[in-house]
RNA sequence: GCGCCCGUAGCUCAGCUGGAUAGAGCGACGGCCUCCGGAGCCGUAGGUCAGGGGUUCGAAUCCCUUCGGGCGCACCA
């Protein structure tokens, strides 16, 4: 468990209960220790304590062996001042502390209930200004599952950095231009006998990414044929062999040929091609957006690659000059990155003079800066690129920007199927429309089992908001740099440590309160029972969970204490009455449980997932 | 060849700046619907934290190394 210092803990309950117990930790200290510097830790559950200070830091001080310095302190503190230390003592070299549990669910409850649909929340990083680039689909196939992924991750990190009190910005940066969006045109042209999605009654990204397996499929029957032709057997190649026919083929194919033919026109701005591109691109973009909007995911932002990726070259230009740049022999231009990182070198612009994908990320970046007044950039992309994040930070950084240490690679493990990595090329995906499709119909067979009466419409949107929350949870659960290994048994699962067990939470402190009639919150709340006091605890570290994910960029910090915190939420409803307990246990545990349902819900809502009331 | 990430229970994973008996979920086995909704609760079994060195009063956690897996290392995007 997290250890609790000034530096680590935020939130104005744990504060206070931090602030009055390391002031008499720091007085029992023999001036060893300034309230400031003492570091306590939560207890273990079989001490019965509530929170432990480990003697072994001032063993120097005192020149003392932990214990002895335990049982001292201890005695020290027999008659602890203030109302909130109820008792210390000694075992081996930790001084277990108790608390007042009634003080601190006081103050606990005092906080959520005042703070409501902002507890946990804080202004840590007031006068920020935050911008996620997430998603960034490419525009010749539908979002499949590691969009999915990056799209969920993405949203929780800016959303936990909201939260902390940072104006927050999320865009997306769509690669509309290049060979692969020709290919899908040109299977148009060959094949798509100028239909719309409408008539095909396809959805437009789905359309349009048929049209591109169209031309792969095309293109690997013409490559067939033509190493036929020629006499090849690949198989017989080594690796460097092989590369080079592909060259000689790619060169010689009519397909290929037509693409780069499509791509030239496109450049020099046909018209004809022009319109087709924004034809097709406003069918995929059509799609995606009826995807974003199931998923609930937004953008203030769409940077297009189309118009951005001639820029660049005159900031690179410029540091070529000033010297930061070099000139390869054969007149491409390097970032020298290997004379002042750890990292090769990389070119930013070829020979000829043209841009790279690099060229226009840098460009990317400073536009963002200018556009935004960013304080800091984060980019949501999968671990695959790490090297090249690092590749990219460290030019802008060499450029001299100001702001290139605001920015952040929010990286993440990749996503597998049951075979292997996905490869939209060889169709081996799962298709994001048909994951969320697929998973709301396993939840409404669920809820058509547990509320027959329920009317289609109700059915569907329940059924979709537990749907999301499972996929939701199942990709924010595990650490970031966990490689996910898409199994759909356990993904698609609503049991256990799941999304819709936090929706259930949700649902069962709603249905208590509901049933409650008025009630009036205790002026002072008694809640000494195990149960109760777990509950307590968690949420007083809560707004500190919240600040480590959004600091750390880990969502899943949130979302595993708020597994705890149903689980033990879960307990005590089973264990302990609510609206049957004695006054004034019953308000006390009335306004406990709100507290609870307050804390789930923020919780869920930072993490993306829609609480329910009912399910 | 070089770099980064990872290896914890049968399976999927937590375990955060080193601290008390390494935790959850699933699966297995056994209980719990006269009681606030069973998408739930309780219990049992199950781990030399991949192996080996080292640092430390103390290592799943830090360092080195071996083995095993993943991803990178373009004038591609």
């Amino acid at each position: 468990m997290k250890a609790l210092s000034p530096e680590s803990i935020v939130g104005e309950a744990l504060e206070s209960v931090y602030r009055e117990v390391a002031a008499a930790i720091a007085a029992a200290s023999r001036g060893a220790l300034e309230p400031e510097q003492v570091v306590l830790v939560p207890a273990p559950a079989h001490t019965g304590c509530d929170l432990a200070f480990q003697c072994f830091k001032l063993a120097r001080a005192w020149r003392q062996a932990p214990p002895a310095i335990a049982a001292e302190m201890a005695t020290r503190l027999a008659a602890p001042e203030g109302d909130l230390l109820a008792s210390a003592e000694a075992a081996g070299p930790y001084l277990n502390l108790r608390l007042d549990r009634d003080a601190v669910a006081a103050r606990v409850l005092a906080a959520t209930a005042a703070a409501g649909d902002e507890y946990g929340h804080s202004r840590r990083q007031q006068g920020e200004v935050v911008m996620m680039e997430y998603v960034s689909p490419n525009t010749n196939k539908p979002l499949h599952l590691g969009h999915l992924r990056n799209a969920v991750l993405g949203r929780a990190v800016i959303r936990l950095i909201a939260a902390q009190g940072a104006r927050t910005y999320t865009s997306d940066i769509i690669n509309d231009r290049g060979i692969h969006i020709a290919k899908s045109m040109v299977a148009y042209q060959r094949w798509g006998e100028g239909k719309t999605p409408q008539e095909a009654g396809i959805k437009g990204d789905h359309f349009v990414g048929r049209l591109y397996v169209r031309f792969s499929r095309a293109l690997d029957d013409e490559r067939r044929a033509w190493l036929e032709r020629q006499g090849i057997d690949p198989s017989t190649l080594d690796e460097r062999a092989r590369k080079k026919v592909e060259e000689r083929f790619q060169q010689a194919s009519e397909l290929m040929g037509e693409a780069r033919d499509l791509l030239r026109r496109w450049e020099d701005e046909d018209p004809e091609v022009r319109a087709l591109w924004r034809r097709m691109n406003r069918w995929v973009y059509d799609g995606f957006e009826e995807t974003y909007r199931k998923l609930g995911i937004t953008f203030d932002k769409h940077y297009y690659e189309s118009e951005i990726y001639q820029g660049g070259k005159e900031i690179i230009l410029e540091a070529l000059e000033k010297g930061i740049f070099e000139r390869a022999p054969n007149g491409a231009v390097v970032a020298p990155l290997s004379k002042h990182f750890k990292l090769q070198d990389k070119t930013v612009l070829r020979a000829d003079g043209t841009g790279l994908y690099v060229t226009q990320d840098i460009n990317l970046a400073a536009i963002k800066f200018r556009d935004f007044g960013l304080t800091r950039s984060i980019y949501c992309i999968g671990s695959e690129q790490d090297y090249y994040m690092k590749q990219l930070f460290a030019i802008l950084k060499l450029l001299g920007f100001p702001w290139a240490e605001g920015l952040h690679h929010l990286s993440y493990g990749m996503v597998y199927l049951p075979e292997g990595k996905m490869k939209s090329r060889e169709g081996r995906v799962v298709d994001a429309d048909d994951l969320i499709a697929g998973m709301s119909e396993l939840a409404e067979e669920a809820l058509r089992e547990r509320h027959g009466e329920l009317d289609d419409e109700e059915r569907e949107r329940r059924a979709l908001a537990i749907a999301l929350a499972a996929m939701t949870f199942h990709f924010l659960v595990v650490g970031r740099d966990t490689e996910i290994h898409f199994d759909p048994a356990s993904s698609l699962a609503f049991e256990g440590k799941t999304g819709p067990y936090l929706q259930y939470a949700t649902a069962r402190v709603a249905s208590i309160l509901r049933k409650a009639g008025d009630w009036q919150p205790p002026v002072s709340p008694v809640l000494h029972d195990d149960l109760e006091w777990r509950l307590v605890f968690a949420l007083l570290l809560f707004p500190t969970v919240v600040a480590d994910a959004a600091d750390s960029l880990d969502p899943s910090r949130l979302a595993n204490h708020l597994v705890d915190l149903a689980q033990s939420f879960s307990t005590f409803y089973h264990d302990l009455p609510v609206l049957a307990a004695e006054e004034p246990l019953r308000a006390s545990r009335l306004a406990l449980v709100q507290a609870v349902g307050q804390t789930l819900k923020n919780g869920l809502r930072l993490l993306g997932i829609e609480p329910l009331e009912v399910m």
